[in-house]
DNA sequence: TTTAGCACTCCTTTTCTCCAAGTGCTAAAA
DNA sequence: TTTTAGCACTTGGAGAAAAGGAGTGCTAAA
């Protein structure tokens, strides 16, 4: 974790007049900043040799560093996460983009199934942003069960058909699975949606364990050999998680490097490290940005992470976010996520 | 289409030698080859003023071109097709890859959705040809019906779910259905089973349309009212397509060149140009190779493509491939494509 | 018809030079 | 004491020039 608070109390106002100049600056163009540069851009009542010694300063204190002595200043991540939380002003969405999301996602909504939705979703978010949208789907275990269902498919195989109170819905193949007369596997299902219904899958899983332990007797042997299917059929698959416009990234001179972009491209071939990787976005209800080191992915170590979880009621059920180069637009882009996320919130 | 016939015939048995080891060392070496090259490499019992002779004659007929007047010679799209088609020995699959792919995948077939099944297909292909592995997954018209069940999620919302007969489970959320109770579902559900079972979908949906229409007597406002979601119920989806291994092309030095490396990523981001272009290997069951330009795809044009259809009994349902640099190592994949789509097609 | 020899071509790599951007330091000004 | 102007110095990158090497085509001899 960077340590911001010592340091930024030490911060005069024109230090964090420059710190916000060049980092701003930085953003911009992608190289190192000089101090000309600063004081053409911002006019600010100082001469480039002040800005010059303010800099060198605020190097000192690790928010900057130079690639080389005759090099102007980029921004270290330490600087870069001060100038996010502390100096940052967001800029709105427009109206015009809420608008056309809202209305996006609400039909889809209507229309179809929830996967269709977070597709959208991450579609928008990466036509808006430029960069890579990503939506993590509900994870399985917090889906509040709506609805079970079970058919037989042949002698060995049952289909279950799980739906969830948000309209996603999951099916599992059962096999090997010793004959149940399908009334007693609607009974078993009655059972379930009238015991189960209105929890989450997690808990369901676990009472489902539980009662059949604690009320043996009642449980006849029609009921016990359900049980050892009860565990396949609450077992979690592979998070779904749905990624767009991986390749607007690559447009950023940053990963012009063939060795980065090898890495980068690797990083989102493998969808698994980007679902661990939002995975920590999932604890707090919050927009939160995660940047270079921090993101300890390899391939995504110059990229910036802005993820926002999307709620059920209070539960957080999964993860929208955009991933750009570390250098990328903070002010439009947490607006445009923080908003993406509340509208997901609102139809589910 | 490339005009081999003409050629073929003019060629004499040292021409074709040489066009072999031309070929073949390109293969390897993803460089221009040079006559003496050739000649220590191979130990033809001619000179390399010889050799180079030859490659003159060879380079006129088309089959290989020089990148500039001192450089050795590369083999043109015609030439690679000349040597796939006709000088190519295809080295068999050792038989422990057979056994490792087929116990592989029946494992998968007896435990899990087929979907998981195509998924480690294309897993496969990608390990054993350090390329990029595809699979397609069944056509949805295709897919011959096993059966088919409805469910009432809310006040306006059906979901159906609609079984193949290869195990591949669909389910369609039918929105905004003026109310049929459960009974009726059932009734349709049960006449749908008992007239369609069998038949693809495909077929299915085009005669319920005409069953609809010609017996209206028999089909009350009930089953009326149903007509207008058995479109929906039968709308194909997006297909589905499963890619793994597009980082194993990056590493071919051909695509270091930054730009062509982000035109090829960029194809392997939108899923639905490579499903087009396998839609075509799915006329033919056999094994089927494209290179370069008949590719017809920006970014893929110094790919080379394998792809083989698999299938259920007679009908083609889907398609696997791998695509590679256009210098692949044709020998070898070619058996691995086959072998691939042949155990698929076992396990339908 | 084949082969050895050789001049020639053109790409690639390396080296060198030059230039611009930017710095840090020093001394003068406010 | 703080700020500013001036200046020498550093460094990476662009571009030119040079060196090297692989391979060709042609010619003349075998």
């Amino acid at each position: 974790m960077l340590a911001l608070d010592g340091s930024k109390m030490e911060l005069s106002k024109r230090d964090r007049q420059i710190l916000q100049a060049v980092v701003a600056t930085y953003i911009q163009t992608g190289e190192p900043v000089g101090s000309r540069t600063v004081w053409r851009r911002y006019k600010l009542p100082m001469s480039p040799a002040t800005i010059r010694n303010i800099m060198a300063d605020l190097e000192e204190m690790g928010f900057f560093f130079q690639p080389h002595t005759s090099a102007g200043r980029v921004p270290t991540e330490l600087g870069l996460k001060f100038y996010i939380e502390s100096l940052l002003k967001k800029k709105p969405l427009p109206s015009k983009n809420k608008r056309e999301i809202k209305e996006n996602l609400k039909e889809l909504r209507c229309e179809y199934d929830l996967e269709k939705v977070l597709q959208e979703s991450s579609k928008l978010l990466s036509q808006y942003s430029k960069q890579a949208g990503i939506v993590i789907a509900p994870k399985f275990s917090r889906i509040v069960l709506k609805q079970i269902e079970f058919v037989w498919l042949n002698r060995h195989t049952v289909l279950a058909v799980i739906v969830g109170s948000t309209g996603i819905v999951y099916h599992r193949l059962i096999p090997n699975i010793s004959k149940i007369s399908q009334p007693n596997l609607n009974k078993f299902a009655n059972f379930l949606n009238a015991h189960f219904c209105g929890m989450t899958l997690g808990e369901v899983k676990k009472r489902l364990i539980e009662d059949m332990k604690k009320d043996k007797a009642e449980f006849d042997a029609i009921w016990h050999r359900i049980t050892k299917f009860s565990k396949r059929l609450l077992e979690p698959e592979k998070e779904d998680v749905y990624i767009e416009g991986t390749t607007n990234i690559l447009n950023y001179p940053e990963f012009s490097d063939i060795e980065r972009m090898k890495a980068l491209v690797k990083a989102f071939e493998e969808k698994g490290i980007i679902t661990r990787l939002l995975e920590r976005t999932m604890e707090d209800a919050r927009v939160q940005v995660f940047i270079g080191g921090e993101i300890s992915v390899e391939g995504l170590d110059k990229c910036g992470i802005i993820a926002s979880p999307y709620m059920q009621g209070d539960t957080i059920l999964g993860s929208v976010a955009v991933i750009g180069p570390i250098r990328m637009n903070y002010a439009k882009v947490i607006p445009l996520v923080e908003y993406t996320a509340q509208v997901l919130s609102e139809l589910l």
